[in-house]
DNA sequence: ACTAGATGTAAACGTTTGCTGACTTAGCCA
DNA sequence: TGGCTAAGTCAGCAAACGTTTACATCTAGT
């Protein structure tokens, strides 16, 4: 459903941050957002409740209800803002940059991390439509990345290629869910430092720069 | 009435003989078993519901209160299962046929797949115990897995090798939950061969041979 | 200053959850 | 056979869940 919430009236006084209201539609649905992609990377779906994620937030729990319909569209919200914040990185980095850039996606253990939006990719919610869009990020984010390594969609033998950045994009969740969620020492605890350089072994590994 | 062993340590899942007993103890745990590693592989711990499992065994929900204490001893049962066969798996497998090993892992698709067992792995349940068992059986798996490259406990430096181990497990893991779960294309088609070439190279350059 | 609508609140709805206690039935031995 | 115990069944509880409804309060435009 696109079941748009009243529209948040932003538009007036537009660049104004210093003045706060105390009624805002637009700062109280990012509050549940960023609530949200936490509690959704770190618990998963069903574990989380909404009261959790509107306790989280500081406010109402029928907010919720009124700005994304439903928890589930909550969930395909903050789907689509961590597909966005990926495709953004895998998209606009160099060839030969590509494990720093995962590196540093990895490595950002902070509450409003990077790292929550790679967990969130693997969580599940049960929904068809959430699992088409997760599907659809995943499948855009590793066409970008076998595409910097030289892979051509519809080109002979290149599935291969396809096949080997799917496989890379997984061993990146694979690490951050391990270290965020799971948080399984030492790669808990391991910096970005520690990261980059098997990161790199690894992905030039799977996809060899051409 | 034809007199039979008490206990008939049925190993087979599917096959039904002529000769099943009615009422077996033994039998009807592991159809629990089965059950639920597959749901708790696939829908998470939080989205599967004990009435789900008992279902899917043909089998009284009360029963599982009985057999495992709990939602959670059941899963905690389940974890024990997936940890002795990874722990198999990674344990009496020489060094260089690891790659090989994981990618039977991941490959197996099947409906009682050994590839669940890997997505149970990072399942969270919300219990401390059942994530005590998971970081156990995972800690252990990657020390095998580095002790396999030349891992010693304690030595000094050593401590990246484990580093290594460890994101390798968490690749292979990512990808049975993106091959499974998530049914990634063209990821989740490929084959056992498909796998192995792409998978060997991961794991040597994550861990060269010595 | 007044008002209409946007924003937030509180309480409850109906459903589903994990789990339990009392009950019935099958299997086995004396 | 009779009877005792293990194995399985059944109905229902209390708590937690997502969601909705009715109400209160703030803000903006006139």
């Amino acid at each position: 459903m696109t079941a748009e919430p009243p529209v948040p009236a932003t538009g007036d006084t537009a660049g104004e941050p210093a003045q706060r209201r105390r009624r805002d539609a637009a700062e109280t649905r990012q509050l549940l957002l960023d609530a949200a992609r936490q509690r959704f990377a770190r618990d998963g779906y069903a574990a989380t409740t909404v009261r959790d994620i509107a306790d989280d937030a500081g406010v109402n729990v029928a907010l919720i209800s009124r700005y994304f319909t439903s928890k589930e569209g909550l969930f395909e919200a903050c789907l689509r803002a961590a597909g966005d914040e990926l495709r953004r990185t895998t998209g606009q980095t160099p060839a030969d940059r590509v494990p720093e850039a995962i590196a540093r996606h990895i490595a950002d253990l902070g509450a409003a991390g990077l790292s929550s939006q790679l967990s969130l990719l693997l969580r599940s919610s049960g929904d068809a439509g959430a699992d088409e869009i997760r599907r659809g990020v995943l499948v855009r984010s590793s066409e970008q990345l076998a595409a910097a390594r030289g892979w051509r969609p519809g080109e002979p033998g290149s599935e291969q290629l396809l096949l080997r950045a799917q496989m890379a994009l997984a061993a990146g969740i694979g690490v951050a869910v391990l270290r965020s969620s799971i948080q399984l020492q030492p790669l808990s605890s391991a910096t970005e430092q520690d990261l980059v350089g098997p990161l790199r072994d690894l992905v030039d590994a799977l996809l060899p720069p051409h």
